[in-house]
RNA sequence: GGGAGCUUAGCUCAGCUGGGAGAGCAUCUGCCUUACAAGCAGAGGGUCAUAGGUUCGAGCCCUAUAGUUCCCACCA
C-alpha cells in the first residue's frame, strides 16, 4: 500500500524526525572535493549568553536558504557553525549569578571563576546550538567551533604576536572608554551615545592676582578637582590679555594657568573651557599640547580618589551634587542652566562611560584600514545592498586605534609576559615562565582581549589557520557573510582587515545585510520592553517552515521588517496548501506508479503548466543569484498556489477520473511539476518539502541533495501558453458573469462560444463544464443568441442562455461600461503607437507587443459592439 | 553638524536594468465543487508623500520640500 499523508500538515510529527535523518546521514557535512566548487558561509556566532531571538532566526534562515540552494547546485557547500564567548556580556551574567549566591569573583579567584565560566559555556552554548537546529539550519556540526576553543585560541595568539612583531599592536597610555560598572575598558564601537538631560553650570574661576574672574560653564563640575588649566581661543579678543595669567581653582585652591588653544570655540558659551586632561578626551589632547599635568580624580568605580577631603569616596554623581552645593555656597556658581547633551554609555550595561587615562593594548588602525577600504572600493567584497559600503567607508576612514585589552577574566588572556626584576616584556605564542634577560620569573598580563578580537578571525580561525592549509585553500575566502547592519562596525570591518592582513585575501566576497525584526507595532524587540517574540514558541505553534517562510517572504536586503502572527499564519497555511496538493496527487496515484519524468506526449494544459514552471525556475535562479530571496519566495508561493493548485490540479481532475493513458500522463506531469516545486521551495521550507519528497518518491533519497532546477529551453512552450491563456480568460469571464448575475454554481447552463479559435475551445469543453459550471459547450464562428448572459474576452464571445435572468437594460448598461473600459485601452495604446517619438526610440520588441495588445483590444471591442447590436 | 533609509490599497509590505500598479491580511458577495473552510469562485479599494525636471514614456532616474526612522560626530 502506497504511503498516504495526513489531511493536515503537522510540523511536530515531521521536524525532529527529518532533522535527525539529515544529521545521522551527515548530509550537512562538507569535505574538500576537487570535483566540486566550494561555497562557504561562516555563521555569525551567537553569544553564549542568551537564547535564540528573532534576529537570529532571520539571520540563520537567510544563510540556510543560501547554503541549501548552493548545495543543491552541486557546490561543496560548507556552513560553519559556532558560538562566541562574548567576553564582557558573559562575564557580567556569571558575576550576576554569583551575586545571587553571595560570592564575588575576587573571592573565588581566577581559576575557579574560569571553571564556572566554562560550565556556563557548556550549558548555554549547548542550548543555543539546539535552538539553531530547531530552525532547520543545515550547519556542518562536525566543524562546530567556539571562539575560545583550542583551534581559535591558537589563531588569536598567532595574530597577536604577528601584529606585535610588525608593530601593529602596541601598549601605551591613552585616553580610553572606561565602564565603571563592568570595570573594564571598551572600544569606541562599544560605546553608545544617547541624549541625556543635564545641566550647564556656570562657574567663576578667580584670577590669582585678585583682578576678577573668568566665567566658564561645565556639564561635569565634579571633574573640576582635576582641572589643570582654563583654555581660550588664541584669536579671541575678549581674552587676549589674560592668556598666561593664573587662576585659583575653586574649592581646591590650586593655581592653574589660562592657556590658548584652537580647540576652543569662541562662540560657544563664554569662550572659556576648563581643562581636565584626565577626564575628557579633548582635554587630554589639549593637555598634551601644553604639557599639562594629568590629575586623575576618579577610582575604577568612579568615586573620588583619596586626598580631596570630604569629596573623597563619593560616587561621581554624589560628588557632583556636593561640589555644586559648595560652589553655590561659596559664591562661585553664577547660574544653572538646563542642558541636554550626548553622553557615552556602555553597550552592555548602559552605565555612563568615564573617559580615563590608562595603560592599555592597542591595535594601530591606520595601516590596516587602508587595504580594507580598498577591497570594497575595488569590488573584491561587495555589500548587498550596496549603500552599506558608505557606512563601512565612513567608519574606516575615521577610525582611531582599537583598544583591545579588557580588565575581565573571561576571554583570551593577553600573551604578554613581564619581568618585575628587570622590566623586560616578552610577547609570545607560547607561554614563557622565565625572563630571557635576567632569568627571573615572568608574570603574564592579567588582562584579556576584546571579544571582537577573536571574532575578527572567525572566517579563517574556524578553518584551522594557521595550520590547516589545505582546508583554508579550499574554503577560504568564504563566499557570503550574512549579518545585520547593526554589527558592521563591530564585526564586518574587523574581519575585513584581519583577513586581509593575515590571509592576504578578503574574508568574503559578498556581505548580505539584513535589517532588524521588529514587533507588530514597529518597535525594536527588547528585553526591557518585553515585546520580544520567542522563535521557539512560534516554531512550536506553527512550525519551523512557517517561521522561515514568513521571515524570507517579501523581505528585502537591508530593510527592517515587522513580525506579525498573521504573516506566520499565512505561511503555515501555505505549507498546508502544499501538503494537500501533494496529498491529492498521491491519493490518486496507482499502486505501481513509477516516477519516469515527463510523458512522451504532452497535451495543451500540460505544456502550459510546464512552460510556466520553466519560467519560474529561471526567475527564481536569477533572484537567488542576486540575493533577492524575498522575491524568489513570493514567486514560488504564487506559482504553487495559483498556477499549480488553483488551475493545473483542477484541470487534471477530469483526466484522472477518466483513467487510462490520459490519466497516467496527467499523473506524470503532476508529479514532475510537484517534484520541481518541492526542489525550488526546499531551501525555504526544508522540512515539509523533505517529508513530501520522501513519501512521493518512496524514499529514494533526500531532496536536500537533489539538483536545483535549471531553466530548460526545450520546456518553453510560448505558443501553448498563449493559447491556453485564452481558455483561462474565457473561464474567468464566465465565472465573473455568473457571479455578477447571482447564478448559483449548481445551476448549470450550456455555453455557446463564438470564436475564431474553434478547435482550441472545442478541445477544452470539459474545462468549461468543470470550472465554469457549463453543462456543455458549443462553438461557432458566429452566433446570434438573444436572452443570454454574455461574456467577452479578446478571443471569444461567450453566451450563457439564462433567459429568465437576462435584463436587457442592465445588460446594455454593463456592456457600455465594458465598452468604455476597452475604449480607454484602445485610446491609450493607439496614442502610444501614433507617437513618433515612441516609434522612433522604443525597442522593437515593445512596439510589437503594444501592437498585439491593440489588436486584441480592438477584437474585444468588435465583440462588444456586436453584442450591443444584438441587444437592440 | 554630517550621512543613510523610508513615505505605494484600511493594515503589513513587494515591485528585477524606466514600458498601462501587485501580494498577504482586512472588507463585501456567493460556495461544505470528496486535496485543502488553514479552503474555492468573484468584487470593491491606490493623483505610488509634495513640487519641479530629464525622457517618446517615471512608482523606478535627477533636484528641492515635508514627514518619519536610523547611523555617525570631541562643542565644554
Amino acid at each position: 500500500m502506497r504511503k498516504q499523508l495526513e489531511p493536515k500538515y503537522d510540523p511536530k510529527q515531521v521536524e525532529d524526525k527529518i532533522y535527525s535523518f539529515w544529521t545521522e546521514n551527515k548530509y550537512f557535512h562538507a569535505e574538500i572535493d576537487p570535483d566540486k566548487k566550494p561555497y562557504t558561509i561562516v555563521i555569525p556566532p551567537p553569544n553564549i549568553t542568551g537564547q535564540l531571538h528573532m534576529g537570529h532566526a532571520l539571520d540563520e534562515t537567510l544563510q540556510d536558504i543560501l547554503i541549501r540552494y548552493k548545495r543543491m547546485q552541486g557546490y561543496a557547500a560548507l556552513w560553519l557553525p559556532g558560538t562566541d564567548h562574548a567576553a564582557i556580556a558573559t562575564e557580567a551574567k556569571i558575576v550576576a549569578a554569583m551575586r545571587e549566591e553571595g560570592i564575588t569573583k575576587e573571592e573565588i579567584g581566577r581559576d575557579a571563576f574560569m571553571e564556572r565560566a566554562w560550565a556556563w559555556k557548556e550549558k548555554y552554548g549547548g542550548r543555543i546550538v539546539e535552538q539553531l537546529k530547531k530552525l532547520g539550519s543545515s550547519c556542518d556540526w562536525d566543524r562546530e567551533r567556539f571562539t575560545m576553543d583550542e583551534v581559535c585560541s591558537k589563531a588569536v595568539r598567532e595574530t597577536f604576536v604577528n601584529y606585535y612583531e610588525k608593530g601593529l599592536i602596541y601598549r601605551g597610555e591613552r585616553m580610553v572608554n572606561w565602564c565603571p560598572k563592568c570595570k573594564t575598558t571598551l572600544s569606541d564601537a562599544e560605546v553608545e551615545f544617547e541624549d541625556q538631560a543635564g545641566h550647564f553650570w556656570h562657574i567663576k574661576y578667580p584670577y590669582a592676582d585678585g583682578t576678577g574672574y573668568i566665567e566658564l560653564a561645565t556639564t561635569r563640575p565634579e571633574t573640576l578637582l582635576g582641572d589643570t588649566a582654563v583654555a581660550v581661543n588664541p584669536a579671541d579678543e575678549k581674552y587676549k590679555d589674560v592668556v598666561g595669567k593664573m587662576l585659583i581653582l575653586p574649592l581646591v585652591g590650586r593655581e592653574i594657568p589660562v592657556i590658548a588653544d584652537d580647540y576652543v570655540e569662541m562662540d560657544f558659551g563664554t569662550g572659556a573651557v576648563k581643562i581636565t586632561p584626565a577626564h575628557d578626551p579633548n582635554d587630554f589632547e589639549v593637555g598634551k599640547r601644553h604639557n599639562l599635568e594629568v590629575i586623575d580624580v576618579l577610582t575604577d568605580d568612579a568615586k573620588i580618589v583619596e586626598g580631596y577631603g570630604k569629596y573623597s569616596g563619593l560616587d561621581r554623581y554624589e560628588a557632583r551634587k556636593a561640589i555644586v552645593k559648595d560652589l553655590e555656597e561659596q559664591g562661585f556658581l553664577i547660574e544653572t542652566e538646563d542642558y541636554s547633551h550626548n553622553v557615552g554609555t556602555c553597550y552592555r550595561c548602559g552605565t555612563t562611560i568615564e573617559p580615563k587615562v590608562s595603560t592599555q593594548w592597542f591595535v594601530k588602525m591606520e595601516p590596516l584600514a587602508g587595504p580594507a577600504i580598498e577591497a570594497v572600493k575595488s569590488g573584491e567584497t561587495k555589500f548587498v545592498p550596496e549603500r552599506f559600503d558608505k557606512i563601512y567607508f565612513n567608519w574606516l576612514e575615521n577610525i582611531r586605534d582599537w583598544c583591545i585589552s579588557r580588565q575581565i577574566w573571561w576571554g583570551h588572556r593577553i600573551p604578554a609576559f613581564y619581568c618585575d626584576e628587570c622590566g623586560e616584556m616578552v610577547v609570545s605564542k607560547d607561554d614563557v615562565h622565565t625572563c630571557p634577560k635576567c632569568g627571573a620569573a615572568l608574570r603574564q598580563d592579567e588582562d584579556t582581549l576584546d571579544t571582537w578580537f577573536s571574532s575578527a578571525l572567525w572566517p579563517f580561525s574556524t578553518l584551522g589557520w594557521p595550520e590547516n592549509i589545505e582546508e583554508l585553500k579550499y574554503f577560504y575566502p568564504t563566499n557570503t557573510l550574512v549579518t545585520g547592519y547593526d554589527i558592521i562596525f563591530f564585526w564586518v570591518v574587523r574581519m575585513m582587515f584581519s583577513g586581509l592582513e593575515h590571509m592576504g585575501e578578503v574574508p568574503f566576497n559578498t556581505v548580505l545585510i539584513h535589517g532588524l525584526v521588529r514587533d507588530e507595532q514597529g518597535r525594536k524587540m527588547s528585553k526591557s520592553l518585553g515585546n520580544g517574540i520567542d522563535p521557539l514558541e512560534v516554531i512550536d505553534k506553527y512550525g519551523a517552515d512557517a517561521l522561515r517562510f514568513m521571515l524570507a517572504n517579501g523581505n528585502s536586503p537591508g530593510n527592517d521588517m515587522r513580525y506579525s502572527d498573521d504573516k506566520v499564519k499565512a505561511a503555515r497555511n501555505f505549507a498546508n496548501k502544499l501538503w494537500n496538493a501533494s496529498r491529492f496527487i498521491m491519493m490518486n496515484l496507482p499502486e505501481d506508479f513509477e516516477i519516469k519524468g515527463l510523458p512522451a506526449e504532452l497535451c495543451l494544459e500540460d505544456k502550459w503548466v510546464i512552460s510556466r514552471f520553466n519560467t519560474l525556475v529561471k526567475e527564481v535562479n536569477d533572484n537567488l543569484e542576486k540575493f533577492e530571496l524575498g522575491v524568489a519566495a513570493a514567486k514560488i508561493y504564487d506559482f504553487i498556489w495559483d498556477v499549480y493548485c488553483d488551475w493545473y490540479i483542477e484541470l487534471t481532475k477530469p483526466r484522472i477520473s477518466e483513467g487510462g493513458k490520459t490519466a497516467a500522463d496527467a499523473q506524470a506531469v503532476l508529479v514532475w511539476v510537484m517534484q520541481g516545486m518541492l526542489k525550488l521551495l526546499h531551501p525555504f521550507m526544508p522540512y515539509i518539502t523533505e517529508e513530501i519528497w520522501q513519501v512521493l518518491t518512496n524514499e529514494s533519497g533526500p531532496i536536500m541533495l537533489e539538483s536545483f532546477p535549471v531553466y530548460d529551453e526545450k520546456l518553453s512552450f510560448t505558443h501553448e501558453e498563449e493559447q491556453f491563456g485564452k481558455v483561462i480568460d474565457a473561464i474567468r469571464a464566465v465565472r465573473t458573469r455568473r457571479t455578477e448575475m447571482n447564478v448559483p454554481p449548481s445551476k448549470k447552463a450550456k455555453i455557446f462560444i463564438e470564436t475564431a479559435d474553434k478547435e482550441l475551445f472545442d478541445s477544452c469543453g470539459i474545462f468549461f463544464e468543470k470550472l465554469a459550471s457549463a453543462s456543455g459547450i458549443e462553438t461557432s464562428d458566429k452566433y446570434d443568441i438573444e436572452d443570454a448572459v454574455t461574456a467577452v474576452t479578446d478571443s471569444a464571445r461567450l453566451f450563457i442562455p439564462l433567459e429568465e435572468l437576462v435584463d436587457k437594460e442592465k445588460e446594455i448598461a454593463r456592456l457600455n461600461k465594458e465598452k468604455a473600459k476597452v475604449q480607454k485601452d484602445i485610446d491609450f495604446l493607439s496614442g502610444k503607437l501614433n507617437n513618433q517619438g515612441f516609434l522612433a526610440k522604443a525597442p522593437e520588441k515593445l512596439i510589437e507587443a503594444e501592437k498585439a495588445k491593440l489588436a486584441k483590444a480592438e477584437e474585444k471591442m468588435a465583440k462588444i459592439m456586436q453584442s450591443m447590436e444584438s441587444m437592440k
